[in-house]
DNA sequence: GCTTAATTATCTATCAGTAGATACACAGGT
DNA sequence: ACCTGTGTATCTACTGATAGATAATTAAGC
């Protein structure tokens, strides 16, 4: 793994645990074992880096997730495959969505950090319309309204069992997703 | 209002915008027109300052509701004033839930910190079981897992209200919460 | 194949600014 | 005299950022 990316990394366990604020050049530095000087190399200054992260995070949420038609047709229920994704987040990290964390201090955030947190939800909400879209007996607005709802769900399911400190907080709050359509 | 006061309500600006490591005693010292050394003696440690903090907002929040025993004999129904405490949180002060934010980041926090941010979810997860329980469609348990939901719910769509900075989302994410019982 | 030039990735050293915290003095009210 | 609240001055540590030097790698020209 490239410096540059066992920088992600290493900031990304910082920030899903106390926010944007809660890292520095140099704690990232000395983790990998360089200066915090060869960080701004990667890196120029730390609203860039805030900025790959959420993009990153974002992109591989959505291909680990593959696409709600595709999971059809592979014998799955699209919205199974996504609460379990967010549930493997909080159970296997033991740490808060990234971009849940992000998006509660949005105010707080250089603009092009606050663009990419953006872009999670957009697409987020994006997916699981479309997952909700895949049943007829949902119209599109009742798709949409769905997917907000869900997503709205799992992301304070994770907060609540984050400060409560019990995962099991996660499944009892998210166990009405599995039996709505 | 006494400066402690003021600088607590400066401190909940701050911290309901970008999180517990948004502020310092400088800024907050400054914006009430003290030195920072001076609130040092209203909060030894920063710690303490966010203790309080959280203690307080916790306690409005809960007396501002009332018992949900005496909304039923009001005429009013208690998810529907708990919802509205929310959305207002969120419409007029523009912010997110001080304990959500604190929550989400809840292992970067000092542990006193910690103990009363979690004391705000414990109590409100009791005043939504009881407002649940009155309706005796539901079991004790029923009733439980309902307030962790509507709870999480909650949070989450104040969460993703902010995010995509639009606050008719948390209108359509907890619209769900009226109309089952 | 060798040399030169450019690019990549790191270093050392340093900057001005800010962090939380402390010691101590001082005023005003009791 | 004491307590409350504030101020001055200062400390150590850390912040993001920059300048300039130095290896290490790669590409180009001959």
């Amino acid at each position: 793994m490239s410096k540059k990316q066992q920088l992600l990394k290493a900031a990304e366990d910082k920030v899903r645990t106390g926010g944007y604020n809660n890292f520095s050049f140099r704690e990232l530095a000395d983790e990998i074992g360089i200066k915090s000087s060869s960080v701004h190399y990667h890196f120029p200054t730390k609203a860039d880096l805030g900025a790959e992260l959420a993009r990153q995070y974002t992109d591989n949420f959505l291909a680990n997730l593959g696409s709600p038609e595709d999971l059809v047709v592979q014998g799955k229920k699209p919205i199974e495959v996504y609460l379990q994704q967010f549930q493997c987040a909080l159970t296997e990290d033991q740490k808060m969505c990234l971009c849940g964390l992000l998006g509660a201090e949005t105010d707080g955030l250089p603009d092009k950090v606050k663009l990419q947190t953006q872009r999670f939800f957009e697409q987020n909400i994006q997916w699981l319309t479309q997952a909700y879209a895949l049943d007829e007996r949902n119209t599109e607005q009742q798709a949409t309204n769905r997917a907000v709802a869900a997503l709205s769900l799992l992301e304070g399911a994770m907060l609540v069992s984050k400060a409560m400190n019990d995962n099991s907080i996660f499944i009892t709050a998210s166990a009405g997703l599995l039996e709505a359509r």
